[in-house]
RNA sequence: GCCGCGUUGGUCAAUCGGUUAAGACGCAUCCCUUUCACGGAUGAAUGACGAGUUCGAUUCUCGUACGCGGUACCA
């Protein structure tokens, strides 16, 4: 929510945050989950505390000033820069270099401090110490203190980094299980000695590491930049930058049902075992367990999730169906009866992946194609169809009952009559329909528009075909 | 480079020392349908490599390779 890399509050994220909870049917506005006994919540409302915390440190030895300039930590790591160490590090013995409160002295420290010179201030890591901790996924993990680097805690600004931050704010909101990235790892030695530092070590929460999701082609962490280009959403729901003013496509927007989303997510590094996959968030809730979660990342699948999206469009109850599409086509203009609609939907649900797929699927029963593939249909036209078609229209007339199965009956012994295959006449009647090779049944399509519409469809398909 | 974490088909993955190594997505073929799909059936495709432990290793241990993460006054 709040961007401490430029110190600003990105507007609107917070409400976008509870819109995207909202969505996905974790109700954020009547939980916990926003707000709450332990506030303030935004990092810069709570300086003073991590203030506080950082003075702490310092005072106790934990930590120290450092008041190296940019230019001087650079100037440090090229000079320090070699084939065996290529990214040098500000620890324990860089850290005798450089200018700090341990290298300085207290007076001088104070001094500079008075002086209003820019510092930060850094943890101080111990020597040859082993810093373990349990993963809830992982089990024990190890780190060698001298191997992590002295991480700023406070920057010069008088924000906290991450790293001070969530210790501060896990301690004091009371956090029982601290649920994150993987990339974090590394970080967590540092977090630990926070957690000890501080004397909070009882009270450290449960930690679980979780497995990455990765970019479907190449290599690494999936990132926002790889649905812009390989054409799929990575954002909950439409996110617009507003300090680039970029857009950021969501899942929502794209056409898929929250339950399919979560349901997708929730099959990316966990299963319960079984050879479900189609979980609803009640079932998730029940079924989850920390121990069944993957180590490894996995690498996000955008065919699977679409048809994760197909399987939950079948289980949507047609009403809500119709509300969510209704929704989507209010600028449609159409003119029919909700029963319609309704009855529509039930016909094309099974072939849609997307509910943007609807449309495309089911256009034809609210307005003439407005243009014909008639490609596919003149290769093997001639007189005889015709001429089939203009009795047909006839025969249509006269029909008292227009089901499906009265019209394909007409249809078929007029063909039989005439003496041509009606499987070779059912093609050139979707055309007329519809437009092209797609949809629902032919004789389901007629029945559906109705008698009138069918007949004016073949008349406008006969004339375009005239003209070929 | 160093540190950490990983490694079962193209992808998601089951297996918790003994299996013909599940299932799903995708792909191919067939059936259904004289549309496109859905659906059904079938098929191709997997234990990175090398040691060790063991009567027996996909499963345990070590090494190697590979992948990912980290190595910022970003999170």
């Amino acid at each position: 929510i709040e961007d401490t890399d430029q110190n600003r509050f990105v507007e609107g994220a917070e409400q976008y945050i509870i819109d995207c909870l909202n969505w996905c049917g974790l109700n954020a506005d009547e939980g916990p989950h926003v707000g709450g006994p332990f506030g303030p919540y935004r990092q810069s409302e709570r300086k003073n505390i991590y203030w506080q915390y950082a003075d702490q440190l310092v005072q106790q030895g934990f930590a120290y000033y450092a008041f190296d300039t940019t230019q001087e930590l650079e100037e440090m790591r090229t000079r320090f820069k070699s084939d065996d160490n290529p990214q040098p590090q500000y620890n324990f013995v860089l850290r005798e270099k450089m200018r700090n409160s341990i290298t300085l002295g207290e007076h001088e420290s104070q001094r500079l401090i008075d002086e209003k010179t820019p510092y930060v201030i850094r943890i101080k890591m111990p020597q040859d110490e082993e810093v373990e901790f349990d993963d809830m996924i992982r089990g024990r993990v190890h780190f060698n203190s001298n191997l992590v680097d002295d991480r700023v805690l406070l920057k010069a600004d008088g924000m906290p980094t991450y790293h001070l931050a969530v210790v501060v704010d896990d301690y004091l909101m009371k956090i029982t299980h601290a649920f994150r990235g993987e990339e974090w790892l590394p970080s967590a030695p540092v977090h630990i000695l926070l957690w000890k530092y501080l004397g909070w070590e009882k009270d450290m929460p449960q930690w679980a590491h979780l497995p990455l999701i990765l970019k479907p082609d190449g290599h690494g962490k999936l990132s926002k930049r790889d649905g812009d280009r390989l054409g799929f959403p990575v954002f909950a729901m439409d996110w617009k930058d507003p300090k680039s003013g970029e857009l950021n496509a969501g899942f929502r927007e794209k056409g898929f049902l929250p339950e399919a989303f979560v349901n997708m997510l929730a099959m990316l590094g966990w299963n319960d075992g079984s050879e479900q996959e189609v979980f609803t968030l009640e079932e998730l809730v029940d079924k989850f367990s920390m121990e069944r979660v993957h180590k490894g990342g996995a690498k996000f699948d955008y065919e699977k999730a679409k048809w994760f999206n197909h399987r939950w469009i079948q289980r949507t109850s047609d009403d809500l169906l119709t509300d969510l599409l209704l929704l989507l086509w209010k600028d449609k203009n159409i003119q029919t009866e909700l029963p319609f609609v309704q009855k529509v939907i039930r016909m094309v649900k099974e072939r849609c992946f997307l509910l943007s797929d609807f449309w495309d699927q089911s256009f034809f029963f609210f307005e003439p194609p407005s243009s014909y593939d008639m490609a596919s249909v003149k290769v093997k036209w001639n007189e005889e169809k015709k001429l089939f078609f203009e009795s047909f229209i006839d025969e249509l007339q006269a029909l008292q009952i227009l089901e499906p199965i009265s019209i394909e009956t007409t249809f078929k012994s007029l063909a039989t009559q005439k003496n041509i295959k009606a499987g070779e006449l059912q093609l050139p009647l979707r055309v007329m329909l519809v437009g092209g090779k797609f949809g629902p049944p032919v004789f389901e399509i007629a029945a559906t528009i109705g008698k009138e519409q069918t007949i004016l469809r073949i008349k406008n398909g006969l004339a375009e075909l005239s003209e070929l």
